[in-house]
DNA sequence: AATTAAGTGGACACGGTGTCCGTTTAAGAC
DNA sequence: GTCTTAAACGGACACCGTGTCCACTTAATT
């Protein structure tokens, strides 16, 4: 994944940035961490920093990488009903509980690798969505195109952050979201 | 609104402001308008600037504000299906396409006006809000609150652009939420 | 041990922020 | 019309983060 050889300290100062930014993002507001901040509290240039990442958000999606890859993995082979084999409506309501719950332990990180309308651009945005139009097509929902947008746009961190604060449990958030999609994928 | 009296050079400064204000959000990334570069395009001094709006978010809401309200109205005493009179999902689908043709000619103020989760604090959030809420009530829809939230996210301003920017058409949109409108509050 | 290419980190120029305060100017009193 | 006063103005200032550049260091290779 990352070209082949890396060399022992490039390796050690990967590894110093990613846990010092892991920290930074846990205990600030992730959207107001600085590459100079990083880059201090690891203990390294700012050089060294942007030879590898050119700015925050790309650092916490480093961090989140592996978490979205595994519930990809799941969605795309994993036992139903997050998995192929349950019915449309069933489908997207486990995605929303297990997006739920990746929020619950991971906002932090999310929000910071979410500069604005970053989060579209990203690769994992174009995964839900695509999976998304697939659950849609299978139910025959008309014009899925716009209706995954519109879907995926509750699962915004800034959403789940401003219901979390508003006193709003994770669980009823995710049953709020369970309603949802069987409503608009009944079955 | 405006405490009484205004000065002449206030009022005329206001102006300048604004209209300077209306121009850059309209022209470049509504995200990147500066307190300075609006200061600049007025022909004011940034302490003048600062004296009345704190950020660039300010100037854009002030810009918008009117526009918003005239939408609430219209909400509260208006014609049905937009006003009281009409049932729920149809008053739902009928806030969704007033929403979406308000975005499709002011985008650029809503997304000047949102520095990241700024869109929940904003009064304006609140109201959208508060008649989501009344029209699930209204439906005997169970947990109206997290609910809420969920449908009022496709409306977020990063969203619409999105879309748009995909090829999809503000007629697409719109008829994508008004499926949702119906599905989630059949009648 | 010598070579070399990758990696490092600090300095630099730039631009925006928010505040502070000496100066200007409009409005009301007489 | 002048005077007074408080509001409004605008530029200077100190601060912080950005992104780049390059002289130096260090790991890997022969």
């Amino acid at each position: 994944m990352t070209g082949r050889k890396e060399r022992a300290d490039a390796a050690r100062n990967r590894a110093k940035v990613l846990a010092a930014a892991a920290v930074l993002f846990a205990d600030k507001d992730p959207r107001t961490v600085t590459m100079e901040e990083i880059a201090r509290a690891a203990g390294v240039g700012r050089g060294t920093l942007y030879r590898r990442y050119p700015d925050p958000a790309s650092i916490a999606s480093a961090l989140l990488d592996e978490h979205e890859r595994s519930l990809q993995r799941e969605l795309l082979q994993g036992e139903p009903p997050l998995g192929p084999g349950a019915p449309p409506g069933d489908r997207l309501a486990a995605f929303y509980a297990a997006m739920t719950a990746l929020m619950e332990r991971h906002v932090h990180l999310v929000l910071g690798a979410e500069t604005g309308r970053t989060r579209f651009d990203a690769g994992a945005y174009g995964f839900w969505r695509a999976h998304v139009i697939a659950l849609l097509r299978a139910a025959g929902t008309p014009g899925p195109d716009a209706l995954a947008d519109a879907l995926l746009a509750p699962l915004a961190p800034e959403v789940f952050t401003h219901q979390r604060e508003r006193g709003l449990t994770t669980g009823q958030i995710a049953e709020g979201l369970t309603l949802l999609a069987h409503r608009v994928l009944p079955g």
